[in-house]
This record gives structure tokens, C-alpha cells and sequence, in this order.
RNA sequence: GGGCCUAUAGCUCAGUUGGUUAGAGCGCACCCCUGAUAAGGGUGAGGUCACUAGUUCGAAUCUAGUUAGGCCCA
């Protein structure tokens, strides 16, 4: 049967919205218990991706198959809106034109972007069945989320989290502003590399007179920002004796170092490990200062010296490693490049032209040993192909630590959240306890201005509730941009003094907000009430539910945020899934021309056939599709979706009054069909989707098709209609197409709604306001081991039948007499079959008898029966209308001949 | 370079705490049915459990390493 999902779906969804499905199933189940799945929201800049509709399809299986076993499943889909990828779309857009928006224009541009993706994405969303409150999504850059994103800031400030800090950011001193990553090009350079020595001042060790430690760098400028040298805590130094003077390199390097610096002959006098120098003190080659002998895993052997010099204010890693050891924070170089008072006799040397002001200076102080060119890649800036540089700069930071916050989450890691896969925990906790500082600050044009004030004078920022309240207030009936548009003192309450210095001119802060913040918030704001007061009794939630790369991001924010403000972890359980690859697990890029569009998918195939997809594989590990992987699930669905019409079509005389017993074999099959119900229910607990599916498929395939669906066919076709027998296997079709419906319905939604609703005296308007009940373990344990024996003879019995009829004439099983020889046990339990056995075994007839195992088979004799097609003992010839026909008894009965 | 993870028939997946001959479905081959028919049934052939070395009476399962791939970070 041709499916035809590309078509029938979209009208599928036209229903669902003309009835409100959603809005009809959180009436229905507004009084049972509720199951919270929190959106993660994704980022508005394209149409939806693989990956995308991969996590959508997933969240939507642990909905659907919440909402089939019973919960209230309340869904919000949420929209992540502000950020660099959108500022960059629309500028390039504002490029191609030869426009310069100002910081307004182009927020406003930014928001129109999004606003459109949102609706794009929603419509994608919608078009692969997602059930949620579609028509009022959270957005990040909608008023009240904006309003929120501050309020969730003021609540850190009255707790005492944030603080300004400084920390090395890529600065461009050409354009003089802050650079992303992804603003960055690396271009080939060559650069002065110099090896200088630093001074030993003290020393854990007994005494070696003029002892240095040598260091390479190919930034001379940064050597008066110096405050510490690195070793690495494992490698083994070497100290040289070279004429009178003695150096400290690392073990590998010493002959690559003495041949650069030109030693002619050294003399190894000592050896230590890494870690054993730590907290040495060294003088700076310059200044009247000392530098400490840090440790620093990121120490190589493959060049310069195995001593790293570290300027915590011109290096990230120089920067952590100085927040480790409690150094300050040094940059002696502003914004344009040019070094200041800080750097004391080289303030205003552009940094540039370091390479020989403060070269010269140290060689002149005796402490250059070499100076050579070192080709090597550089960063540039994007937008004018100009050098940057590593600068501190003052940031806002959250801190970590206050208030035992790092123990507090940790703790939760541990012992209140569970991870699926289990793999979670380790790696959500290795983060968790590493991680530093957040820093929350960004020098950006799109998102949610950080809304601090400083005195205009003092330039003393201004951490204040009332003042943070303020812009709350405002961003909530104007937007952010109000922040950008409005003057400190149209924002602050009438006659604001300054906390600290009394003043009353105030300036605004420029940056926005990590967008890392925005969706941290949603805990906050969404949870907490702003779309949905009756969320806030389920914090934390259930379930978060994304891929793998949220451990570090969505997963770690929201839980800083959670905890910090609210005292809660934000969630019960984290569940990740991996990525989208193609089928020989490689990653998906336009580059390769491997990537598939979830969109024509479902044009090509229908979204079914997705979710059948996604059903199928194990979404704990990165997972395979292709366009052959989307055939092949297009046979598996197209298989369920076959057996599910058998059972339907055997319905189209239902009679709801009907009077019969149900015959053993309906019982057996209904009883089947609770256990699969039962093991499924499982599977949708722990989220085995892959699991349920299998099982779905295989009952489908083993009990349905192989053996009962064939078993009934001449029951339901040729009894009389409204026989107590055809009855009773009308009825089982009936229980077990409603528990195949439901138990498919999370999977194929579609597909189980065009079934559910054509099923005589279905209850409910949709197979979603039904539920499946669990069922008590009532088997009739008899009955099924007596199935058991039946399907194990019968499958050896079919064995024996193929390789007997290659030497024979007959080939239609119904064409044969079976001689059946068994155990005595085997044979009493054949036996309570009676006359149903030729019909289990597909033969004319049956003789079961007591002995050594075996089956013989021979052409039966009997006449055909020209309605039911079967051989039988009671088939004879009857007149009809003046025909003769072969017939059965019953057929005769039935026909009323 | 570091953290976390993955590798089982051609493909997608199962394989409890180490324990007989490693399972299923799909696909494939052959056969049957033609009243589930752009369907259905039967039988069968497919695996050195990525590789190497250990632990053990016994390893797909535990340990170490190698290779390939993925996510995050540097």
C-alpha cells in the first residue's frame, strides 16, 4: 500500500491544528500527574538541521510516550535568539549593501532575523509532528524574557556572585574592540623569537651560584607583563653548567638549546623533576620584580626551552594558569597597541616596536642569549587582516565558588541528578569541577545589554538592586534596546545616588550578556513561572534533554544559574544524544555533500519515516542516516504500517453487540499483546526507544504475521459474519490494533492517528487523549506454554517440510497430510488443539502420534473446498444455482446449501 | 595535546553480575501463496565480537595499549 506521507501528513496536521490537539491533551490530563520536559532552545539563524530535528523527534518520543502512559506532559518549545552567528549574518548583509548601521539598527535588523527563523522553524517543527504550545513559545529576545535575563542578573548581585574582573580577550588595536573566536583568521608570519634569561632569587634546592632559567618567546612586547615562568610538573630539568653561568632547561631540549644559543660545551651538574621548582622565585630581566616558578600542564617539549614564560594579561592559558597561583592580572598595553605607565621605561612603545626597544633593553642588560625569525601562524583579524593581540580587559565575571556554589553543584552532579547515558555524570563532573570563573560579559551589539551603571566620574560601576530593578523594568515594556536608547538618568529612579561615591551622572555599561546566559535563565524564567505559573511546582523538572556538546554548555549554565539564584539543581535527569553522521560515521558538512535535509525528508519520505529513523537507532552514541537508511526505515514503518491494516480491515462489520466467547487462540494473542504492552511501557521508561521499536517490529513480523494473522484469515473470511467465532477474532484484532496504535503513536504519530481514527467505536477524537492502561500480569500460563509447544513443533515441523517437498510434486502446504510423531507429553499437549492443528500448521490435516520424534508429509487426497480454499475430510460436491461445487460442511452451512 | 565516548553478521541494533553452539530485524539466495497483493508465508547462507597483549579454569563482556570515528576543550 502506497503510504504516501508527504501528502497525507501535512493534512494530518491541519486537523491537529483545527482541534488544538495540544491545548484538547493538557484539558484532559490537566488532573494527572505531570512529566516536564524542559526545552533547550535552539539557535535562530537557519532552517533547522539534521541534528535539529534529530533532538526535536527524541524530545517528542519521551513526550508522546509520557502522554500514552498517562502523565500531563506540558511542552513549551523555546527559541535561543541573540548572539554573534545573527550579528553576523545581518551584518554581512548590511556589508553587501555598503551600509554602516548604527548599534540600534542593527539590533533591530538582529531581531527581524530571528523573528524570522523562529517562524521557520516552528513551521519545520510542526512539520515533523512535534506536539507543543506552538503559538506561544519563549523566545530569549521577547520583553519579558529580556526583563527576566536581568532580573535572574540582579538576583546574583544581591547574592553577592558577580564581580569585575580582568581577563585576556583577542583584541584587534587597529579597530580597537574585542574579537570573537570565530572573528579570527590565522595567517603565516614571521616574528622575533628571543631567549631570554631569568635570574634565579631563590632556590629549594642547595646553592649554584648564577643560576637562570631560560625561556623562548616570539613576543617580546609581552615580556614586561611577565609575573611567572611554567615548568611541566612531570618532565625532568636539567641545570648546566655553561663557562661560570648556570642554566635550567628541560631534559629534551638541552642540545636543540645550546645549538641555538650557541653553547660550545655545557656540563649537565644537577637534574630535577617539574613539580619539585614549584613556588621558586626568579627575577624579571627588566624590571626590579620577581616571577614565580609556576606548574603548567600544557608545557611542550617540541619547542623553545620546557620553560614557558607567563604574562597572565596576554594569554588564556597564561590567564589560568596566574588565577591558579593568585597572580594579579597584568596588561601593561591599552587599547591602541601602545604600552603604559605599567610598563614602566617603555610606556608608550607601541607594542610593535618591542621587537627592538625591549630587545635591545635586555640584551643591553646582558640577559638576551639568542635572537632569531620563527615563521608561524598568527591571528589576524577578520575585517582587516590586522594582527591582534592578547589583552586583559575588565570583565564581568560569576563567581564559582562563592557560597560553596562549585560544592553544592557537585554535589547534585553526584547524588540528585540522574544521567542517561551514565557517561554523563563523569563527564558533566569533570567540568563542573574544573571549570573556571564564568565569564558573563561580551563586547557585542545583539543581546541583552548588562545593566550596570558607573559613576561618571569615579567610573565606579554602580551594584545596586534598586538601580538593576530599574532596567528591569524598563527592558520589560521596551526591550533591551531601550538601554542602548535611553539616558542613565531617564532610566534610574528620580534623584539615584551612586552607593559608594554619592554621584548622581552616571554612564551605562556597553557589553551584553554571554548568550550563554540567556539560556542558563530559562530555568528562571520559563520554569519559574513566566510562561506557565503552574511550572514552578516542578522544579526542578524532570528531564533535559539534549546532544552531548550541552555538557559544557546548556547543561553547566542552567545549573550555575538554577543553583545560584534558586538553591536547586534545575533537573531530575539529563539525557544526551549524539550526533547526526552519515553511514560510515563520518561528521555531515556541505563540503563532503553528505549532509541530509530534514525538510526534504520529509517531502521525500514523510516525517514518519524520519521518526522511524530516529526511532531505530541507539541515540546514546552518534548515529548513522543516509538516504539508504532512510529506505530501509521506510520498509521497517512501511511493515508496522501493513500489519496495522491487516487488523483494520478484519474490523470494517465490527458489531460492538456481538455475543461470543473469545476462542484460546484470541485469548492468546490479546494476552501477547499485554505483555508486549508491558516490556514497551518499560523500554519508553528508560527512554529504549530503539528497544520498544524492535519490539513492535518483531511482534509484527513473529506473532501477527508468521502465525495469527494467517491463523484467522479463513475464520474471519469464511465463517459466517456474524458467528461467534468470527466475532471473537474480530474483537481480539480490535484489542490488539488499539494497543499497537497507542504503543506506535509516540513513534509514528501520523500514521497511528490515521488508524486510530478509523477504528470502529474508537473513544476519543485522537489516539493522544487515549491512554494505554499497564494491566495487571493475569497470564493464562497454560495457554502460553502450550502456544510455546505448538510454535516449537511447528517450527521444526516447517524445517522438515522444506527439504521433503524439494523431491516433490506438491509444494502448497495446504496441499499436504501430516504425519507428526512426538514425545507422549508433546502429543497430550497437541492434542487439546483438536481440529485447529491443520490450520496452525497450514496443512490439509494432522495426525499427531506417540514416539521418536519426527514428520512425515504426503499429497493429500481430499478434495478442495472452492470457497476456503482448504482440504478437508468433509468436502464434498454440492448443486448450486445449477453448478456443481466442492465444498466444506461449514462453507455448505454458511452458503445455507 | 587533555577530558568523555564509540567499535558485535552487508545494514540497524540486542547481548543482565565474565559461563554451553554470540541473537533479532532488515537485506540477500531459494521455495510457496495470489482473499494483507506497490502485500504475505517458509527455509537457508552470513560473525577471529576493530586490532594487540594481559587477568582468568573460562573474555564480546575485565585491564593496558594500538587504530579509526565522534563530542568538548586546549
Amino acid at each position: 500500500m502506497k503510504a504516501d506521507l508527504a501528502v497525507r501528513e501535512p493534512e494530518q496536521q491541519v486537523v491537529w491544528d483545527e482541534m488544538d490537539i495540544y491545548g484538547q491533551i493538557q484539558k484532559v490530563r490537566q488532573s494527572d500527574p505531570a512529566y516536564v520536559l524542559h526545552d533547550g532552545p535552539p539557535y535562530t539563524n537557519n532552517p533547522i538541521h539534521i541534528g535539529t530535528a534529530f533532538n526535536k523527534i527524541l524530545k517528542d518520543f519521551v513526550l508522546k510516550s509520557r502522554l500514552v502512559m498517562g502523565y500531563r506532559v506540558p511542552y513549551v518549545p523555546g527559541y535561543d535568539n541573540h548572539g554573534l552567528p545573527i550579528e553576523q549574518a545581518v551584518m554581512k548583509r548590511f556589508q553587501e549593501k555598503k551600509e554602516a548601521p548604527s548599534k540600534i539598527e542593527l539590533r533591530r535588523a538582529c531581531r527581524e532575523h530571528a523573528e524570522k527563523y523562529i517562524n521557520l522553524q516552528t513551521s519545520q517543527f510542526k512539520r515533523l509532528g512535534i506536539f507543543g504550545l506552538w503559538e506561544r513559545p519563549y523566545t530569549t529576545m521577547e520583553y519579558r524574557f529580556e526583563a527576566e535575563i536581568v532580573r535572574v542578573f540582579k538576583r546574583l548581585v544581591e547574592l553577592g556572585y558577580v564581580y569585575r574582573g580582568q581577563r585576556p580577550t583577542l583584541w584587534s588595536p587597529t579597530a580597537q574592540t574585542a574579537l570573537a573566536d570565530t572573528e579570527i583568521v590565522y595567517k603565516e608570519v614571521t616574528s622575533k623569537s628571543i631567549f631570554v634569561r631569568f635570574p634565579l632569587e631563590s632556590w629549594p634546592f642547595e646553592g649554584l651560584p648564577n643560576t637562570y632559567a631560560l625561556i623562548w618567546t616570539t613576543t617580546p612586547w609581552t615580556i614586561p607583563a611577565n609575573l611567572a615562568l611554567a615548568f611541566h610538573p612531570k618532565h625532568t630539568y636539567d641545570v648546566l653548567r655553561v663557562g661560570e653561568d648556570h642554566y635550567i632547561v628541560v631534559h629534551e631540549l638541552v642540545e636543540q638549546v645550546a645549538s641555538k644559543v650557541d653553547w660550545g660545551s655545557w656540563e649537565v651538574v644537577k637534574s630535577f623533576i617539574g613539580s619539585e621548582i614549584e613556588g621558586s622565585q626568579f627575577k624579571h630581566p627588566v624590571f626590579d620584580r620577581l616571577s614565580l616558578a609556576v606548574l603548567a600542564e600544557y608545557v611542550t617539549t617540541e619547542d623553545g626551552t620546557g620553560v614557558v614564560h607567563t604574562a597572565p594579561g596576554h594569554g588564556r592559558d597564561d590567564f589560568f594558569t596566574g588565577q591558579k597561583y593568585g597572580l594579579p592580572v597584568l596588561c601593561p598595553v591599552d587599547g591602541r597597541g601602545v604600552l603604559t605607565e605599567e610598563a614602566g621605561e617603555f610606556a608608550g612603545t607601541h607594542y610593535k616596536k618591542c621587537d627592538t626597544v625591549v630587545v635591545d633593553r635586555i640584551r643591553e642588560l646582558g640577559h638576551l642569549l639568542a635572537v632569531d625569525d620563527y615563521k608561524h601562524s598568527y591571528p589576524h583579524a577578520e575585517r582587516d587582516d590586522q594582527p591582534v593581540i592578547f589583552r586583559a580587559t575588565k570583565q564581568w565575571f560569576v563567581s564559582i565558588d562563592h557560597e560553596g556554589l562549585r560544592a553544592k553543584m557537585v554535589d547534585a552532579i553526584n547524588h540528585k541528578v540522574e544521567w542517561t547515558p551514565r557517561s554523563g555524570h563523569t563527564r558533566m563532573l569533570a567540568m563542573m569541577s574544573q571549570r573556571p570563573d564564568w565569564c558573563i560579559s561580551r563586547q557585542r551589539p545583539w543581546g541583552v545589554g548588562i545593566p550596570i551603571f558607573y559613576g561618571k566620574e569615579s567610573g565606579e560601576p554602580v551594584l545596586d538592586s534598586d538601580a538593576i530593578e530599574s532596567v528591569a523594568k524598563l527592558v520589560e515594556d521596551h526591550g533591551s534596546d531601550a538601554w542602548y536608547e535611553r539616558d542613565p538618568q531617564d532610566i534610574l529612579p528620580p534623584g539615584f545616588k551612586h552607593p559608594v561615591t554619592g554621584e548622581t551622572e552616571f554612564i551605562k555599561e556597553t557589553d551584553v550578556f554571554d548568550v550563554w546566559f540567556d539560556s542558563g535563565s530559562t530555568c528562571h524564567t520559563v520554569i519559574g513561572g513566566l510562561v506557565d505559573p503552574r511550572w514552578k511546582e516542578n522544579l526542578p523538572v524532570d528531564v533535559y534533554f539534549e546532544g552531548s556538546d550541552q555538557h559544557r554548555g546548556w547543561f553547566n549554565l542552567s545549573m550555575i544559574l538554577s543553583m545560584a539564584t534558586l538553591g536547586t539543581h534545575p533537573y531530575k535527569r539529563v539525557a544526551t544524544h549524539g550526533f547526526v553522521n552519515d553511514e560510515t560515521g563520518q561528521k555531515m558538512s556541505k563540503r563532503t555533500g553528505n549532509v541530509i535535509d530534514p525538510v526534504l525528508v520529509c517531502d521525500q519520505h514523510g516525517a514518519d519515516v524520519l521518526r522511524y529513523w530516529a526511532s531505530s537507532v541507539n541515540f546514546e552514541d552518534d548515529v548513522p542516516i543516509s538516504d539508504n537508511l532512510l529506505k530501509v526505515a521506510g520498509e521497517g514503518y512501511r511493515r508496522i504500517r501493513n500489519t496495522l491494516r491487516f487488523l483494520l480491515g478484519n474490523l470494517y462489520d465490527y458489531d460492538p453487540d456481538a455475543d461470543f466467547e473469545l476462542l484460546e487462540l484470541d485469548r492468546w494473542i490479546i494476552e501477547r499483546t499485554d505483555g508486549l504492552v508491558r516490556d514497551c511501557l518499560d523500554d519508553f521508561d528508560r527512554y529504549r526507544f530503539n528497544n520498544a521499536l524492535a519490539r513492535i517490529h518483531n511482534f509484527c513480523v513473529h506473532e501477527l504475521s508468521a502465525f495469527y494473522a494467517d491463523a484467522i484469515k479463513d475464520r474471519v473470511y469464511c465463517d459466517g459474519a456474524g458467528w461467534p467465532s468470527r466475532r471473537s477474532a474480530q474483537a481480539a484484532c480490535l484489542s490488539v490494533l488499539r494497543k499497537l496504535t497507542l504503543l506506535v503513536a509516540p513513534i509514528v504519530p501520523h500514521t497511528a492517528e490515521e488508524v486510530y481514527t478509523r477504528i470502529p467505536g474508537a473513544k476519543h477524537a485522537s489516539v493522544f487523549l487515549d491512554r494505554l492502561e499497564r494491566g495487571e500480569d493475569k497470564f493464562d500460563k497454560s495457554l502460553h506454554m502450550r502456544f510455546d509447544k505448538l510454535l516449537d513443533v511447528r517450527a521444526w515441523v516447517f524445517a522438515e517440510f522444506e527439504t521433503w517437498k524439494v523431491g516433490s510434486e506438491t509444494r502448497d502446504s495446504q496441499d499436504v497430510s501430516l504425519g507428526l510423531v512426538v514425545s507422549p507429553d508433546d502429543a497430550a499437549c497437541l492434542e487439546t488443539f483438536g481440529d485447529e492443528l491443520s490450520v496452525y500448521f497450514k496443512m490439509a490435516d494432522v495426525t499427531v502420534t506417540k514416539g521418536e520424534p519426527s514428520a512425515s508429509f504426503s499429497t493429500s487426497h481430499w478434495p478442495k473446498c472452492e470457497r476456503s480454499r482448504l482440504r478437508r475430510s468433509d468436502v464434498s460436491q454440492v448443486q448450486v444455482n445449477g453448478t456443481a461445487y466442492w465444498l466444506t460442511s461449514r462453507d455448505r452451512r454458511v452458503l445455507g446449501v
